[in-house]
RNA sequence: CGGAGUGUAGCGCAGCCUGGUAGCGCACCUGCUUCGGGAGCAGGGGGUCGGAGGUUCGAAUCCUCUCACUCCGACCA
C-alpha cells in the first residue's frame, strides 16, 4: 500500500476523551473513530489488525478441530424465554421490537441459539463430540463503556460451544480450548495467563479466564511468579489426545493464579513470599464447562445408544477479538507509539523514502515494494512529500515492527537501512538482503 | 445506577464570571526557502459557539428545558 493513496488519519494531538494508552494510540494512529458511547468504526488500519487477529483465532480453532459457522446478531426473545435468561440477563441486554411487535434482542452471546440449532439437527451420540464456533459482533449495553475498544458496548467476539455425551468428554473439550487459546495468544505476541475465575451470568462450575498483565487492566490478579515463565511454544500437540490436553492444563493451571473474584489470601500466603505477585490484568478470553444447564432447559438430548435419551454436556468459550486489539497495544507500546508484534501487524514492513522525487530513491523504493510484495509481504510505502522526521514519527506511531529507510546517502553506498521498531536498532544492507531478511523474519508467522 | 464535569473550525484549547464585530495552536490550501527525527516565512480558506425556548436594543456569555459525550465509584467478553 502506498501511504499517499491510503486512508490513515493520524492525529498529532491526543483527543481529550481517551484516558488509557491503547485508546489514545488507536485514535492517534487513525485506527478507530467513536460512533457513539462504546461503539466504534474501524478505520482501515484498525480493521486490518482486527482481521489479522480474527484470522489467527480461526486458524487455531480449526486446528483444534472446531467448526466455524456464523449466527446472526439479532435474535428472537423466544429462545431466551425458553432458557429463562430473557428475564435473568437484565438491562445489559439490548432489547428491540420489530414492526410486528415481536420481541427481539441484539445478542450478547449465543448459547440459546446454538443449542436450538443443535437440537434441531443432532439426535444421536454418534454425532458427538461436536464443537461449533463463530466470530460475530455482540452487544452488551454496559452501564459505563470506557477505555475505547477494551470496554465497548458493541464488540467482536469468538464464541464456541461444545456438545459432548459425557462430562469427561466435555472436560476434554474444555482442555482442548485451553490449549488452543494458549496457542492463539502466543501467536499474537501476548502472554495470557489462565486464571481461576467466576462464572457470572453464563453459569457453570469450571471456568478459567485468560488475562494479559497490564498496568491498566481492570482486574486485580494474584499469581505465583513461576507462571510467567511458562510458554506453550511450538510444541506439537494432538488435540484428540485426552492425556496431552490434560497435561497442558495441569502445567498451566497448577500454580496459583486467580482474579480478585476467586482470590484466597490463605492459599496465596503459602506461596514463597518472593514469588507472590499482585498485579492488574486485562481479560481476553474465558472458557466454561457448564454441564447440562442449557441442554436441560432447552431439551437438547441425544440417544445414548442404549435406548435412552440424555441431555448433552456443554461448555462455551470466548475470545474477545476486538478487545485484543487494545490489549496488545497495552502490552506493547512505548512513548512514540504502538509496537505491533509480527503476528498481528497491519503491514509487515514500512518503506520510508527520505527524498521523495529523487529518481534514485523513488526507483529503489519502487523496487523494494515490488520485491517485498512478490514475497507475499505487505509493505506500507510512505511516498508522501513529507520530511524525514514526519515520516519516521508516523511510522513509529502506527508501530510497524520493521522499517526500511531509503535515502540518497545510503543508496550511494548501495545500502538501505533495516530498523526494528522494538529495539530501535538498525543494520545497513543491500536492498536485496533487506528483502530476504524481512521475509525470513516473517516466515514463522505465515 | 450514584457522584463530578464537558460540549466553541478536522484535533487540542481560550473567550463565559463582568452580554457589545468569535480567537489561538496544530491540521488544510497557495507561494518561496528548507529537507536523515513531527521545518521557517508570507498569504489564505474553514464556525449557524450541541439543540430548543426565554430574558435583553443586543446572547458563545444570563435563565429554563433537552440531547450528547467524558471522568470517579459500584457492575462486566
Amino acid at each position: 500500500m502506498r501511504l499517499s493513496r491510503y486512508f490513515l488519519p493520524v492525529l498529532k494531538e491526543t483527543p481529550s476523551e481517551a484516558q488509557i494508552v491503547s485508546h489514545r494510540l488507536m485514535l492517534r494512529a487513525g485506527m478507530i473513530k467513536q460512533a457513539s458511547a462504546g461503539i466504534y468504526s474501524w478505520l482501515p488500519l484498525g480493521y486490518k489488525v482486527l482481521k489479522r487477529i480474527e484470522q489467527i483465532v480461526h486458524e487455531e480453532q480449526i486446528r483444534a478441530g472446531h467448526i466455524p459457522m456464523l449466527m446472526p446478531t439479532l435474535q428472537s426473545a423466544e429462545l431466551w424465554r425458553e432458557s429463562g435468561r430473557y428475564d435473568a440477563y437484565g438491562p445489559e441486554m439490548l432489547r428491540i421490537r420489530d414492526r410486528h411487535d415481536r420481541d427481539m434482542l441484539y445478542g450478547p452471546t449465543n448459547e440459546e441459539m446454538i443449542t436450538d440449532i443443535f437440537r434441531s439437527h443432532v439426535a444421536s451420540y454418534k454425532d458427538l463430540p461436536l464443537t461449533l464456533y463463530h466470530i460475530q459482533w455482540k452487544f452488551r449495553d454496559e452501564v459505563r463503556p470506557r477505555f475505547g475498544v477494551m470496554r465497548g458496548r458493541e464488540f467482536l467476539m469468538k464464541d464456541g460451544y461444545n456438545f459432548d455425551l459425557t462430562k469427561e468428554d466435555a472436560l476434554h473439550a474444555y482442555n482442548r480450548h485451553l490449549v488452543s487459546y494458549l496457542r492463539s495468544y502466543e501467536r499474537m505476541g501476548l502472554q495470557a495467563i489462565p486464571m481461576r475465575a467466576d462464572s457470572g451470568p453464563i453459569g457453570g462450575d469450571d471456568t478459567h479466564e485468560f488475562l494479559v498483565l497490564a498496568e491498566t487492566g481492570e482486574s486485580e490478579v494474584f499469581y505465583d511468579s513461576q507462571i510467567t515463565d511458562l510458554r506453550f511454544g511450538d510444541r506439537a500437540i494432538d488435540y484428540d489426545s485426552v492425556e496431552q490436553c490434560q497435561s497442558v492444563l495441569e502445567e498451566f493451571t497448577s500454580r496459583y493464579a486467580r482474579t480478585d473474584e476467586t482470590h484466597d489470601p490463605e492459599v496465596f500466603a503459602q506461596i514463597p513470599q518472593e514469588r507472590q505477585r499482585v498485579a492488574r490484568g486485562i481479560e481476553v478470553g474465558q472458557i466454561f464447562y457448564f454441564g447440562t444447564k442449557y441442554s436441560d432447559a432447552m431439551g437438547a438430548t441425544v440417544d445414548d445408544g442404549q435406548g435412552g435419551k440424555v441431555p448433552v454436556h456443554m461448555g462455551s468459550h470466548g475470545i474477545g477479538v476486538s478487545r485484543l486489539v487494545g490489549a496488545i497495544i497495552e502490552a506493547s507500546h512505548d512513548d512514540k507509539g504502538i509496537i505491533w508484534p509480527e503476528g498481528v501487524t497491519p503491514f509487515h514492513v514500512a518503506i520510508v523514502n527520505l527524498k521523495q522525487g529523487d529518481a534514485a530513491c523513488d526507483g529503489a523504493c519502487e523496487d523494494l515494494y515490488k520485491a517485498l510484495t512478490a514475497k507475499g509481504l505487505e509493505p506500507l510505502y510512505d511516498d508522501r512529500a513529507e520530511r524525514a522526521g514526519a515520516k519516521f514519527a508516523t511510522m513509529d506511531l502506527i508501530g510497524l515492527p520493521w522499517r526500511i529507510t531509503v535515502g540518497p546517502r545510503g543508496l550511494g553506498a548501495g545500502v538501505v537501512e533495516l530498523t526494528s521498531r522494538k529495539t530501535g536498532e538498525s543494520e545497513e544492507l543491500s536492498p536485496e538482503a533487506a528483502v530476504a531478511r524481512v521475509a525470513e523474519i516473517y516466515a514463522p508467522h505465515r
